[in-house]
Order: structure tokens, then C-alpha cells, then sequence
DNA sequence: TTGTAAGCGTTATCAA
DNA sequence: TTGATAACGCTTACAA
């Protein structure tokens, strides 16, 4: 392992001249620091991080923490993340689970993106109050460090009930997400709204867990509640992957009954997975790559100590034959 | 950000002593150490992992090298990795790109898990020379400090084409990944094995990529080929998302064409989203989970210097409707 | 049981 | 333009 040292001894030069070389320096004279490059890369020279970082107080690694790593979701968020760090200098990395956390505090890393919901909204505002910068995109925290990259969730969660209505539904399940879950309070507050000002519609709310067996237990739950001959219903499921265990669930224990036909389903997130439903899930579409793109820059910015204002993506109504028109 | 320095000021008491409390050494007093203790947790202490690792030498993380963050594949490999590197007191890190390769040499993690055709192999022995312990999933390589971790590609294909033939298909097409595919190469050699000592089968072999247009393609290349009234063809996708590619394509341009009927088709991996598809696909299953815990703890192994030996994951396969049988 | 001091591999501030 | 030298924050002989 050779060593800034072992250059300077080669070169008979000091180690803060093989320093500024290596770093491009214009202090030293071109033929130094040609000399200087010719005798590192024969002596197969490798900077080592943990010194540099030492002094410099910086990785240059940024650190994404998500709930698992399913994927199944986060696949273009993080090429659109990864993407901008590339750009700005940056490395990503994608960390999961509470052991993970102390690569912050530590300085492993010189900034994180928060897309999971386990970690303690605490924890985050003391490391930020240790200087260390953040981005969260799954909840609101005011803070001269952390900035929010939120999902417009009022707009979708309002295109996606208004849909439904003005297909003709009047009675409504909503399936939410977990109760702690920052987007699905929010998704729930925009649909009573949009129930509240329109008359003659029910709504019913369930609880789900964002996972499909959320949606299977949602659809038994509903299934069981409903007669033979009543209108029929409209779900609409908090993110997509209820919506598709739903949409399973109802194909394996009821064939009688069609989806967009006597139940009718939409969701939210637009994930791979729902356009190979048959038949294909309504849903509430954005950029993931966006959204994990402009999540890096505003974490670039925040290390920058540039000024930055939260942000927030924008949602579109994305219709699939698993909503029809109420007969 | 306080240091072990201010730690030994305010407890009147000199750094090492600090550093052996903090470390739980039996040298200091238990007296000195929960005083020690008291104001570390006081001041805030954190230590600094740049600092810890210059002098120690290692980090503790793990890196392991995918060639993209799609994930639809990845999730419960990583999640097996994770657990047993958590286990084993280590941090995972996922990386992706070119650009992050530097975290190896630059010791910012004490070794690697490859599953990434991009790594150049020549690189990847540069750094076993270094000394970087590496474990590869998608290669063969032999050096002190590499250890293998390889899915049994010839059993799998073996029993899929094998399959198809018992099945009384007779002209089969083989899908394969890229050329420079380990896994293809194996798969595919496989395949031409089983059918040399079959009297009877034609077999035809179709490049792929691995990815859904891949079997797009191909779909579109055997349709073409094909005449009403010819026998069924049967094909093999050297994996799942090729033949998802497929079974799309002939769903949108040819409804006439039942799969598992006038076509049948099998998969290789069992990805979650083959367990959605219409019929089901037929597929090679094995345990990712499973995969990817063995790669960490012969990771680790290699890490601690125990003797190490390649392994193999075993395959298993999983029928579905979308083979049928030949009439 | 505790302290002193060297060293890990850099960067960066001075002087020369 | 280059060279000494002092940090950076920690671990670990070795001394006391």
C-alpha cells in the first residue's frame, strides 16, 4: 500500500508536494507534477478515504435510506437520485434499517435522503441539529438543515376521488396505509374533503398497511359487507400495491365478480407492477425519477449552504379499465 | 462535535483512558468508565468513523455492486445479505455505476459482493491482488481472495429444457442474455447438452439482453418465422423478464395465439412478477434470500481468513400454465 | 489502573 | 515553487 510518503521518498520531493500534485495544483511545475504521476501509478498509488476525510470532513458520498429494499417501488427514484449526485460530484449509496443510521452522525456519509417511515422523525431533527443535512421525502419537518421533497398527495388523492365520482360512484371505500404514515393522512384528509362537498356519497374507510396483504384483507372486508344486487363498489386504495393485492385477492376467491365492472379499483404510485394488471389499475402517476432527482439537489444545495425551498411533485390521473362507469 | 479530547478534559483524565472506557476495556475502573461514560453522553460524544478506520484499518461496511437500482429482482437478495452481515456486526451498502468502484480500493468498505456484469473481471482481480477480500455472484474467478457464490445455471437450464422435451415439444428456441453473460453461457450450454442426446429437437437460439425488449424481440422473431399450422413452438427465456417481455408482446400482437397453447414458454429466476402473469409462468426457482446470505458469510469468512470454498445455489423447478403440453 | 506518545494517511498553513 | 510541520480523531504499545 504505498503511501503519499512513499511518492515524496521516490520523487525526493516532500509529501505536501506530492499532495498538491496529485490534486492539480497549479503551485507545482508541470514537470513536477508529471513526475509525481508517473511515480504514483508505478507504485500503484490508492488515496486512502478514511485520511482524507479525516481532514477534509467530507465523503462525498451520500447516503438514500429506504424501509427495505423490496425495490419493487424505488427502482427510478434512485436512478434519478443517483443521476444528479453523479453530476454534482457525489456517491450514492442505499442504506436500510435502524443499524445503518450511524453512518450520519458519524460522518460516513456528508448528507441523507429519508424515504422511511421507521425512522424516528427525532432522531432526524438531532442530527440535523448537529449540522448534518437532509433531505425528507415521506414527511414535513421545519428545520434550517432538512429540506421536504413531498408527493403533491391532496392532488392526487382529490384527482383520484373525483374520478371516481364523476364515473358515477357513490359509495367509496378509501384503504389507507398505515397510521403513522405522513402521506397516507394526507391522501385520507383530501378524499373526506372532496367526499364532504359532494352529496349522496359514503364513504368507508379501512385501514391497510400499504402491502398486499392490506389490499387482500381490505377486499375480504369489503367483499363480506356487500349483497348481491347493491350498487357497485369503488376503492380507492392508498398506493398501488394494495390495489393489486385487491385486484388478486378478488380474482382468486370471487370470478364472478369483475374488476371495473362490479368493483371498480384505483391506486396510487403508478409502480411497474400495475401496468401488467388485467385489467390495468387506474392510478395517480409522477416521476419517481424526478422526485429522486430533485431530492439530490436540494441535498446538494443544503450542503452547499445555498438557499433552498421545499419542493414538491406534481401528480396525474392515469385511468385503466379497473375503473368503469357506474351503472 | 466534541472528541474523545474534550472527554478527557472534562473527566480530568487522559484520552487513552477515555478511548479504553469508551471500548469497554476491563483496564479502566468501572468507577472511571461510567464516569467517562456520563460525559461522553453529556457533551454528545459520537465518534468519527473517518478517525476510527484510518487507525483500525477497517470499516465494517460491506458493499455489494449491482448493475442497476431496478430492484425488481434484487429484494430478497439483499435482504438476506443484510441479515446475516447484520449478524456478523456488519453495515451493507448498495452501490451501483462505474463511479462508485473507488469505494473498494480506497478501503471506504472492507470487501465486495458482485452481481454486475459491468465489473470488469480485470479490475476485480487488481483488487483481490491489493489484498480486498470480494465474493462474485455472476462469474467465474479464481483467486485467494475471491470466493464464488454461483446459481447451478446448468441443473436449472437442464431441467427446463428437459421439461419442455417431456412435455413433447420438439422445436424449441433458447432466449438467451447477452454474450458476455456468465450465467447465459452456461445456461445455454446447458440447453445444447440436452438437446444433442434428444433424437428429434430442433433447436433454435435467439440472443437476448435480459430485459423486457429482449423478449419482445424474440417474440417477434419466432412469430415471424412461423407458419399457420405449424407444430407449437416451445421457448426457453434464459429469465423471467424476457419471457414477461414476451408473453406481453404476443398478448398485444397476436390475441389470437394462446400462451401455453399455440406457444409455451419458461422463465428462469421465479421473479415476483412472473407470479402475476397470465397463465403462469413457468420458471426455475431458487432462493435469492438464500443467495444472498451465503455470499455474506463467505464474505465475512474471507474477511476473517477462514478457509473458504466456492459454492452453489440450487434450483428447483416450478411449473406453470404457461407450458403446456404438445398436441 | 492510568498516562504518554507514536502513528494511521491525508490536507493545508506557514516559511523558506 | 517547494518543504517542514501541525493538525484531523482515534487506537494501542509502552511507561509509569
Amino acid at each position: 500500500m504505498a503511501t503519499i510518503k512513499d511518492i515524496a521518498k521516490q520523487a525526493g520531493v516532500s509529501i505536501s508536494t506530492v499532495s498538491y500534485a496529485l490534486n492539480g495544483s497549479p503551485k507545482v511545475t508541470p514537470e513536477t507534477t508529471e513526475r509525481i504521476l508517473a511515480i504514483a501509478k508505478e507504485l500503484n498509488y490508492i488515496p486512502n478515504a478514511a485520511a482524507r476525510s479525516l481532514k477534509t470532513r467530507e465523503t462525498k458520498i451520500i447516503g438514500i435510506f429506504l424501509t427495505d429494499f423490496s425495490g419493487a417501488f424505488y427502482g427510478d427514484l434512485l436512478q434519478g437520485t443517483k443521476e444528479t449526485l453523479t453530476r454534482k460530484g457525489y456517491e450514492l449509496i442505499v442504506c436500510s434499517g435502524k443499524q445503518s443510521h450511524w453512518m450520519l452522525p458519524e460522518r460516513m456519509i456528508d448528507g441523507a435522503i429519508i424515504l422511511d417511515v421507521t425512522f424516528d422523525s427525532e432522531d432526524l431533527i438531532r442530527y440535523a441539529d448537529r449540522g448534518h443535512k437532509l433531505v425528507v421525502l415521506d414527511r414535513e419537518l421545519a428545520h434550517p438543515n432538512i429540506n421536504q421533497v413531498l408527493l403533491d398527495n391532496k392532488a392526487g388523492a382529490t384527482l383520484a376521488t373525483e374520478y371516481l365520482i364523476e364515473e358515477g360512484h357513490r359509495e367509496i371505500y378509501a384503504v389507507t396505509g398505515p397510521g403513522s404514515s405522513y402521506d397516507s393522512k394526507q391522501r385520507l384528509q383530501a378524499v373526506m374533503q372532496v367526499v364532504e362537498r359532494t352529496a349522496g356519497v359514503q364513504l368507508h374507510v379501512i385501514e391497510g398497511d400499504f402491502n398486499k396483504e392490506g389490499g387482500e384483507l381490505a377486499a375480504k372486508a369489503i367483499m363480506a359487507g356487500r349483497r348481491d344486487g347493491q350498487a357497485a363498489a369503488a376503492v380507492f386504495c392508498f398506493n398501488d400495491e394494495m390495489a393489486i393485492g385487491m385486484m388478486n385477492y378478488i380474482a382468486e376467491h370471487h370470478s364472478d365478480i369483475q374488476v371495473g365492472e362490479h368493483i371498480h379499483i384505483i391506486g396510487f404510485d403508478n409502480m411497474e407492477l400495475a401496468s401488467y394488471s388485467q385489467p390495468r389499475l387506474s392510478t395517480i402517476d409522477y416521476s419517481k425519477r424526478k422526485w429522486g432527482a430533485l431530492a439530490a439537489e436540494q441535498l446538494v444545495k443544503l450542503i452547499n449552504s445555498d438557499a433552498v425551498e421545499n419542493e414538491r411533485i406534481y401528480v396525474t390521473l392515469l385511468k385503466g379499465k379497473s375503473v368503469g362507469t357506474s351503472k
